[in-house]
DNA sequence: AATCTATTTTCTAATTTAGCCAAATAACCA
DNA sequence: TGGTTATTTGGCTAAATTAGAAAATAGATT
């Protein structure tokens, strides 16, 4: 594999990454719905602030949220809509499992 | 957030974290194509036999690929197709990131 | 049965990630 | 300016992930 072939697939995996972890999936469903700032997201995750912040850039510097700030509080939306889209393909890969799970029991 | 739900998240991260790996991405685009044995598939990465068969059954766990012995030799072949679709999604965030990018220093 | 081949599993070391606390920043307000 | 609130950053520790070497397994062949 050349170097520009491997570079492509990490850049792919950092966005794969950035959606691996149950905290920033949540957040992308929420963000799905309207913007939150950083308090509002914090709030419903029930984490330390920081940590919160942290899933946030990760987020952003994949590409997949975007940031604006409003006085002393910044707001987060969704960038990409098509991510939406590829969470809908994993409920039905889950779904899948599930089924063969249900039918090695039946 | 209640136990189901964190439950549900916790599923749906598994599945991404086992795409975000650079050589887990390789394979589903080479599985995407045909099926493949465990020894072509380390040929083309070039790691070690043991390293590719673990990655092999993270996808496997994950739902995403599924596997058939022939023989000596097991092939992998891809499970859900609609993954593919959402790689195209991430290719769409890669543009948007790099597009912005490219604004920047203009 | 003994051996060979393809694959998986186990073990260990190295690297990465997650989460909290404390400190630093930034924008607003008195 | 000094203080307050919201957010980010740095530092630290614990947990998770990665990779390869070696050992174990399964099926095919002699």
């Amino acid at each position: 594999m050349d170097n520009k072939t491997k570079a492509r697939y990490d850049a792919k995996a950092k966005i794969f990454k950035a959606l691996a972890h149950p905290t920033r999936l949540f957040i992308v469903d929420e963000l799905s719905r309207e913007e939150k700032c950083v308090c509002e997201l914090t709030e419903m995750i029930g984490a330390d602030v920081s940590t919160v912040s942290k899933h946030l850039s990760i987020l952003k510097s994949a590409g997949i949220v975007m940031d604006e700030k409003r006085g002393t509080q910044v707001y987060y939306s969704l960038k990409i809509q098509c991510v939406l889209n590829f969470l809908s393909c994993v409920e039905s890969v889950m779904k899948a499992s599930a089924k063969e799970q249900l039918e090695l029991v039946i």
